[in-house]
DNA sequence: ATAAATAAAGATAACTTTATCCTTTATTGT
DNA sequence: ACAATAAAGGATAAAGTTATCTTTATTTAT
């Protein structure tokens, strides 16, 4: 569905809603290890979430790190595939139609439009740190490796 | 949600559903203009369908095209997923964790649950055929340049 | 038989995505 | 100030996807 980019970003961005604050910052190694993606390329991706500075955040430095703002944790996860240039997947045809549309539907137009309609509810409606809720503690929930260390 | 060589696959292939039978085969010239598509790729790509010879069938020479049977009018439409080897798009985690499953739930897997059944269901419960069948006479559906001519 | 038509096969190229590594810059603690 | 730390930035490479072109093989019609 989404790039490994974006899967990447999705899971970091989870992870650092549910263990970071401006307080706690997270450093890419834990993040990588945490969600069992390749260090170098997340710290890539996480600091073009940074970009702007509304969804990611980061210092440098000793105890610096990426981190989220209570701001951030509010925002959709849909606000992560926007940040991603993703966002589009949610709304195309399903057949790659450039005109598809109401007026001009391709054959799988109809049953495919409730299906975005719960995709676009999901990603729009629940927050990133709803997600990060969800994990409930000292479950391994992204990658296992975490929990052994 | 699928990659451009599926999308031509699907596009291509309900295509043929509509207008070709064993009967009266359809040259890639006719079948990329109808649907949008670069003729050498959709050519490469519709080659690797008939490579078993039950979804997408092929005779060359004059008169010779593409074509599908009676029998692959009536698979799935998830069959050509299967084809292309995109399949488990449908199954995978939206997060893209290999671990996720009912026992170990990423975060997203209840919601997105319900969604992956519906894309299942509707990828598994229609053929070809009926695609097809939903494609309006003489109404553009998939190119406008079709009609044009 | 021969010529024409058309898919199949192969080689290759352009572009994108994924990934790594090295250097630079900023921050912190001493 | 200085040293250590960690992200930012840049260059590059490997792999995968998308796309084109040329040659070959097969089929049909004459």
């Amino acid at each position: 569905m989404f790039s490994k980019a974006t899967e990447y970003a999705l899971r970091a961005t989870i992870y650092l809603a549910k263990k970071s604050s401006p307080d706690k910052k997270i450093g890419i190694g834990e993040i990588a290890k945490a969600i069992d993606s390749p260090p170098s390329f997340t710290a890539k991706i996480l600091q073009s979430l940074t970009k702007d500075n509304t969804l990611v955040s980061s210092v440098r430095g000793p105890n610096g790190g990426f981190f989220l703002t209570e701001n951030a944790k509010k925002l959709p996860v849909r606000a992560i595939l926007i940040a991603m240039g993703e966002d589009e997947v949610l709304e195309k045809c399903v057949l790659g139609l450039k005109r598809c549309s109401e007026v001009q539907p391709c054959p799988m137009h109809e049953q495919y439009k409730s299906i975005k309609q719960l995709l676009i509810k999901l990603f729009t409606n629940k927050s990133i740190q709803q997600l990060a809720n969800e994990i409930k503690e000292g479950e391994v929930y992204i990658s296992n490796k975490i929990n052994h260390q």
